[in-house]
DNA sequence: ACAAAAGTGTTCCTTCTACACCCATGA
DNA sequence: TCATGGGTGTAGAAGGAACACTTTTGT
């Protein structure tokens, strides 16, 4: 064996898991029970199984932290993480996904029996376990970009949502207030954005907000742009 | 070792290098020498080392390929594909790279002493070996939102080039036309785009044109879009 | 002189932005 | 009736598309 050979490497995923609770945007994070890193905040992940897709993997991980099924959340591929050092293990390559859910009602609590917890993310500020900081800034980067060009958004909503939810995720997730009278009017002149029910929400107080379901479009076509406009 | 161990897998990369040549967009393909998929093209690629770190091993297979070296082309991660059932050899997980490189004067020939061969990406159509298509499919898409949001068309250029070289990377690349006139504003009006040089290149009829090099900026803003507009 | 490619000026139209204004509810 | 959040109208600014027109070369 020289080091010309092909390098064994086992295969990790690791979740990058967001969601918009109590007006922050938060991550769900798992304390790590053993060496290295042990007592210190990290991803949720897990090694890949025999015969197991990809995509497969990172679903099932999801399933196990959060208990969401399916259509309810979004999910996608962010990047491969693989500096040979990253894990002092040994050579571990990471494939990080990046997971998008509403505010969840049962809020942290996996079947694993490790202690999960959201964490806002402007708090945690180099706190995570191995290469994980560098994973959430890049998910975090990612899901800005998503609401710009995608209806992503709706992702982080519940099954029925107000204009004024929508635009909170908005605001929290690109961390600057925006105009509610220009995003209603940009979100309902785009079709298939978002779906008219019939119902509608008294606030505490305020003139009762139409209620809406996410609709068939994924792609903003225009986008809609974070300028660099007034910072929250 | 029952279905849910960790997966042993092998950690290969793939490299879609795209070019424009000849008046179309082409990517490099190397002629498979062996089983599965022999006589086949597909993209060259070659398995992770021993404590190499993954971007280091695509500049490595880069450089294999094209005798072409750092800041000369551009080079970015794509996407992970791992199907259990992509490569019938066994458990094979791929990172796939983009890459971007000026019209090579070396057409061809590699270090490998396999076949590498620019083929026209239009003209490929389903044939390559393994999952390529998918991820050329991929990785042109990439390319094409890159010249949206990023100065990335220049990598497609020789060290100096005119501005109607750079158009026609963009339709080329876009495979629609644009208006010289307004393209022209745009790239000299975005500043640290394109730097002037004081040479000119007189084609062999017309007004000689001014030659530009790369600027500092990588980021677009405002970004340059694909219209739905009149395709070539 | 003419063809061909480079580059400038100008007009029109769409879209974004800011903000005045009206609507519907609970206390 | 007042405070509060939901929603519409509209004027000005900014940017893109289309295109007439000028510039500079080789033949």
């Amino acid at each position: 064996m020289t080091s010309r050979d092909h390098a064994v490497v086992r295969l990790a995923l690791d979740l990058a898991i967001l969601t918009v609770r109590e007006g922050a945007l938060q991550v769900l994070t798992v304390t790590r029970g053993n060496e290295p890193f042990r007592g210190r905040p990290a991803l949720p992940g897990g090694f890949l199984r025999d015969g197991e897709d990809l995509h497969a993997a990172a679903v099932r991980e999801l399933r196990e932290e959060t208990a969401l099924d399916g259509g309810a959340m979004h999910l996608e591929q962010l990047s491969v993480y693989g500096a040979p050092d990253r894990d002092p293990r040994g050579r571990i390559i990471s494939v990080a996904y990046l997971a998008i859910v509403p505010d969840l009602p049962a809020p942290t609590a996996g079947s694993d029996a490790v202690a999960a917890a959201w964490l806002p993310v402007a708090a945690i500020r180099g706190g995570l376990a191995f290469d994980h900081d560098r994973i959430l800034d890049d998910a975090v980067e990612r899901a800005r970009s998503r609401l710009e060009f995608t209806t992503l958004a709706t992702a982080f909503c519940a099954p029925v949502f107000t204009i004024g939810d929508l635009r909170t995720v908005y605001e929290v997730v690109w961390g600057q207030s925006l105009d509610p009278r220009n995003f209603s009017r940009k979100v309902l002149s785009t079709v298939g954005f978002v779906e008219a029910t019939d119902e509608k929400r008294n606030p505490l107080v305020g003139r009762p907000a139409a209620l809406y379901r996410r609709g068939d479009r994924t792609v903003l076509n225009p986008p809609i742009l974070r300028g660099a406009a007034t910072v929250a």
